[in-house]
DNA sequence: ATAATCAATGTACTTCCGTTGCATACTTAA
DNA sequence: TTAAGTATGCAACGGAAGTACATTGATTAT
């Protein structure tokens, strides 16, 4: 579990136990989790910590928020390199309205959109709602 | 005002005067408006039927909910014959983070994205951030 | 080693939005 | 005109996001 205590460090967020057990948690699963998520599984620690720790997780571009459009916000681990304080990392996300899921779609970039004139677009969402992998097996 | 009467008659809403009053607002405003907006201007009404007027509305096609990542619902107008009851008319949308303005770019579409094996999309929502046209200028 | 400092966690509380249940007014059809 | 259905109003609930303050824990300098 080194790896995690060094992807922390390096993101400038100090490893503690707390945290190292949250990104393992997010790690593990493959689906974004929303803060609920997080609580129902570490019932014993306090929400406000959980939700520090994603707000901090996000600062330092450890994870990225999603918002499916259930109005929960949900987060990811960023992928290796992915600058995404910096620049967005622009893939698209789907939410499976079966399953409740949603995940990352890594492979698929947000396609480049003309904006008619005065418009700037500096941030890009996409989701895409249907039904999953696992649910349409 | 009589088209509005109609708009709402075709779509097999009644038009009582308070729904005649939200369309005529939403019509007027070019922008999307969240809940609160319109209780905001129809402070004598009951939030609780503002909210239902919505909810009406958008059951019967006659506007579209918009999730722009505010965590707070919006709401448009449909343009006259988008059936986004049925099939989503798949324009996007752009919050400016500046004004916090969320407007309906009914002109750009969403592009068709190739998914993954498995995966059947029904509904795209596609939102752009950044700055919007009246603050870039 | 100890004090001083800063970061992380815990407790409690607040606010905002969405939503629902039930009562009342209004409108339409029998 | 009565009965049925629809729209509105009133009250309350619940979930999620966020904040203020106290407390614990870790780090640095003396």
């Amino acid at each position: 579990m080194k790896e995690i205590e060094k992807r922390l460090n390096d993101n400038g967020v100090r490893p503690t136990a707390m945290r190292i057990l949250i990104y393992k948690y997010m790690a593990e699963k493959e689906i974004a989790v929303a803060l609920t998520d997080i609580e129902n599984v570490f019932a014993k620690a306090d929400r406000t910590t959980l939700y520090r720790t994603l707000k901090t997780f996000e600062q330092k571009g450890i994870v990225h928020q999603i918002d499916d459009g259930t109005h929960i916000s949900k987060f990811a681990l960023c992928e290796p390199g992915c600058n995404c304080e910096l620049e967005q990392d622009l893939h698209l996300h789907f939410h499976c309205t079966n399953c409740d899921e949603t995940v990352c779609l890594t492979e698929q970039k947000i396609p480049h959109i003309n904006l008619p004139d005065g418009y700037v677009a500096e941030d890009a969402n996409l989701v895409l709602k249907g039904i999953c992998e696992k649910c349409s097996g």
